[in-house]
DNA sequence: CGCCACATTGACCGAGATCAACAACTGTGG
DNA sequence: CCACAGTTGTTGATCTCGGTCAATGTGGCG
């Protein structure tokens, strides 16, 4: 079955949800008017990909709303998931001409892209852009990094806390709310794409879940719907040094 | 016993071994005068700490010679390697204060430092700088997402020539002999460093080295030295994707 | 209703961790 | 020169966490 998606008309961006902490950041008036003369916008429903491991990529772009994934296949069908693309997000690598990864929308999924060629020439000329994705591609070496820590010394239960820590952290900010105490949220992954994310099978990733539910460190309603009662005790569990937050 | 370290005396820039592959790659000859104001070269002896990880960091630099890794350590004392730095690697992160990570010089070290604030100010004058600093943090990035599929899905034996086949590669690269065939190099590290980086124990790493051995995979002189016969053969049971480097 | 995708739970097994002994090498001091 | 201690690496015996295989549950949608 195809929903029909409804392509976004092209919209102002002075009122781009993401319009503050994208690729676009840092861009004067100016600048965003040369953007817009380059970008276009793309749907995506969830499960479809948007482009495969290999193949050559014309564009780069921002998560506008929903989530992607970027995951390595083996020749085997082992997979790992090595980013979670969340609104605002960069995808795709100037410079190069094919992606690297499979991307795929688990949610329904809003893309503002950019014509690579082009946009590679603004980067030239723009610091505001280049300086700004340096930065994001910074933050996400960080954060490869701690999920280095994840996939190789963590227990799956760790692991798991860990997971659910970070969505909960990530929805706390994004909401406004304060990252402590109770959080609720959905999770926009399934069981599956969990383990593909931390390094392990399914049936483990659900045993924790349903562990870490039976000891009360999260409450469940239906498979999605989760309730955090400490966000502290749930950090514990993740095994992460006390104080959360690394540097700023 | 500490050794006697000779401070190399401050060369030119136009003879520096990684002129051509660090951050300041592309710079001309105006700005490498400008940069060899803030510059300052600083040894290590193989063990010594660069950085402590939380601990402020008042430089920025790169690995001029030597080897020195990135480690996060865990309360309970469990470590991961998330970092393996090569001479022309860029040590720290511009914009912010401490190290989030431990520096650790596996090997004598030196290493081209330049004081962080003029260097940060350097940046936003000289786009040069930014885009080869972006350009090698996306290959970090893309390193340390193939990593994440090393250390999530790859058995003990696949790591263990995962790792080998990379630091082959390194070295016929950088010896510019053609990465296939018989290649002959020392291992920089030590078995328990390996295991950091790979998510295992020491002495699983032993039992795995001994077993490619066993295989004729690779041979052995000391503990050290590997002769890898056939370069394929290695990167076949590193379990990568046949066509090993992706895209140029 | 029955189908299908997603999730849970159980029984069993094996790769890798853990614990422990020992070997090889290096530098130290008598 | 040899005895030694310290470091690094190897190998063996055993245990355990998480993987594998399989049955069962659940909720949405035709």
């Amino acid at each position: 079955m195809l929903k029909e998606i409804s392509l976004p008309s092209p919209h102002d961006c002075s009122d781009c949800p993401i319009r503050h902490r994208a690729v676009c950041a840092r861009c004067d008036a100016d600048e965003l008017e040369h953007l817009d003369k380059i970008k276009y916008y793309r749907s995506f429903e969830a499960g479809q990909t948007v482009v495969w491991s290999g193949d050559p990529m014309d564009f780069v772009g921002s998560v506008v709303s929903g989530i992607a994934t970027l995951t390595q296949t083996m020749e085997d069908g082992r997979t790992q998931m090595v980013g979670l693309l969340l609104p605002s997000d960069f995808v795709g690598r100037p410079g190069r001409d094919g992606s690297a990864y499979d991307v795929v929308a688990t949610t329904d999924l809003v893309m503002c892209c950019f014509r690579k060629k082009p946009f590679e020439k603004m980067m030239l000329e723009t610091p505001h852009i280049a300086q700004r994705l340096l930065e994001m591609t910074l933050d996400e070496l960080d954060a490869a990094r701690e999920w280095m820590l994840v996939l190789g010394r963590k227990t799956a239960r760790e692991k798991i806390a860990s997971l659910l820590s970070i969505i909960a952290r990530r929805d706390a900010t994004l909401h406004l709310r304060p990252a402590q105490g109770k959080v609720v949220f959905d999770l926009p992954l399934t069981r599956e794409a969990m383990a593909d994310y931390l390094g392990l099978t399914l049936e483990t990733v659900s045993r924790q879940i349903s562990a870490l539910k039976r000891d009360g460190v999260i409450q469940l309603e239906g498979k999605r719907h989760v309730t955090v009662p400490d966000l502290d005790r749930l950090m514990d569990e993740a095994g992460d040094d006390s104080d959360g937050g690394v540097f700023a």
